[in-house]
DNA sequence: GAAAGTAAAAAAT
DNA sequence: ATTTTTTACTTTC
C-alpha cells in the first residue's frame, strides 16, 4: 500500500504497509513511498486510521494482520497487540506471561515486521524507555502522540 | 549443535 | 550510581 507521508524532522518520511490480500505482513518507515499502489475500500480504510492515528488521534488499529515470525515471536506481538492506547508494559510485565526472560522480549520486539500497528512503542524499560529498531527518537514521539512522556 | 549477540533486569558494589 | 551477573531467544557459523 502506498505510504502516508508524515512530517519527521522537517523531512517528509514515508510509512509503507506491506499487503497481502486483505493481510498486513509488514510496515516500515521510508524516504520512500511504496509505488504499488493497491486500491480497496479496507486499504482506503487502513490509510484513513494510520493519517488520524500520526496526527495525534486516538485509533484502534483493526486491520487484518499475518506477521510470518517464530512462534515465539508470535505470542509476544499477540500479547503487545492487546495494550490499549496511551498505555505502556515493560519487557518484564510481558516476560512474566510467557515464563521468559525480559531480554528475550525484546529480541522478539526488534522482529516485530509491522511496528506502530502492532504498538511494539508501548512497551519500555522498567527504568527507561528501551530501545527501537527505527531509534528511541522516533519511539518517544510515538509515545508523545499518545501523550505519554519518556 | 555451539557461540555470539541482543529493544532487559536484578543483584552486588 | 555504576558494574556485574543472570537470562532466553535468534542468528550465524
Amino acid at each position: 500500500m502506498q505510504g502516508i507521508s508524515i512530517l519527521w524532522k522537517g523531512q517528509k518520511v514515508y510509512f509503507n504497509v506491506l499487503l497481502e490480500e486483505e493481510f498486513v505482513v509488514g510496515a516500515y518507515f521510508s524516504k520512500y513511498p511504496l509505488k504499488k499502489v493497491v486500491k480497496c475500500q479496507s486499504t482506503e480504510y487502513l490509510k484513513n486510521q494510520l493519517e488520524q492515528y500520526f496526527s495525534g488521534y486516538k485509533v484502534n488499529f483493526n486491520c487484518k494482520i499475518l506477521p510470518k515470525v517464530s512462534f515465539f515471536v508470535l505470542s509476544v506481538l499477540e500479547i503487545v497487540k492487546e495494550i490499549p492506547y496511551g498505555n505502556t508494559r515493560t519487557y518484564s510485565d510481558i516476560a512474566k506471561k510467557l515464563n521468559t526472560s525480559p531480554r528475550a522480549v525484546g529480541q522478539a520486539l526488534k522482529r516485530n515486521p509491522i511496528p506502530v500497528i502492532i504498538p511494539c512503542h508501548r512497551v519500555v524499560a522498567k527504568n527507561g524507555i528501551g530501545g527501537f529498531s527505527y531509534g528511541v527518537e522516533l519511539k518517544k514521539a510515538l509515545l508523545k502522540l499518545e501523550g505519554l512522556n519518556y
